[in-house]
DNA sequence: TGACAATATTCGCATATCGTAATATTCTTA
DNA sequence: TAAGAATATTACGATATGCGAATATTGTCA
């Protein structure tokens, strides 16, 4: 019988980084969005700063996100095709 | 602006009992699979037939297996479709 | 009903996660 | 270089999670 390669911890920590209200709602919204810093997170979701940047040091860690400073700002997005093609299963359904 | 409607609990509860090893690979297999009983599952998982039922537990209250009894067994199965979507996303890729 | 198989639940402890607060780092610009 | 904006990191107490061990429940069948 043929084994599926399935990379079980590579998505159990996607998974994991995901099962966070927010953020979940960053991940979705970064997405459907091309990109954002950390500012504009903060004021959207009308959370702390240093929560925002912990929950997205999780997501990167996670390789769910991807971020570079542009100047005295980082900005944030979705390059991992494994975690687009999940957060796109979720939208419109 | 229209708001989007994903519902960010369900899927953070969904992901949340998706983000653990033993619980993705029971998961992914069942979808695989029409469905199993818990003894099977030990068998194949190689782990104790308790730790095993923990896990059965939480997948089932987070809606995404169901169980049903068979005599003196418990069958268990994916109908979710918002989970079954997901977990094929990730098969084959 | 008694014994056994299959599954579920509870308990206790070690570890992980969450959120707030405080502080540190990095970069820009005057 | 000093000040301030933007972001990151650390510390810590409270809560949640994971797992093994023990035990309880449910169903079958002689």
């Amino acid at each position: 019988m043929k084994e599926q390669n399935i990379d079980i911890e590579e998505y159990t920590a996607i998974f994991k980084a995901l099962a966070h209200p927010t953020r979940l709602t960053i991940a979705y919204n970064l997405m459907l969005k091309p990109e954002c810093n950390v500012s504009k997170m903060c004021e959207c979701l009308n959370i702390p700063q240093p929560t925002v940047s912990q929950h997205l040091s999780i997501l990167k860690n996670a390789k769910v996100i991807v971020g570079h400073r542009n100047g005295n700002q980082t900005c944030y997005k979705v390059e991992n095709l494994k975690v687009m093609r999940i957060l796109k299963q979720i939208v419109s359904n």
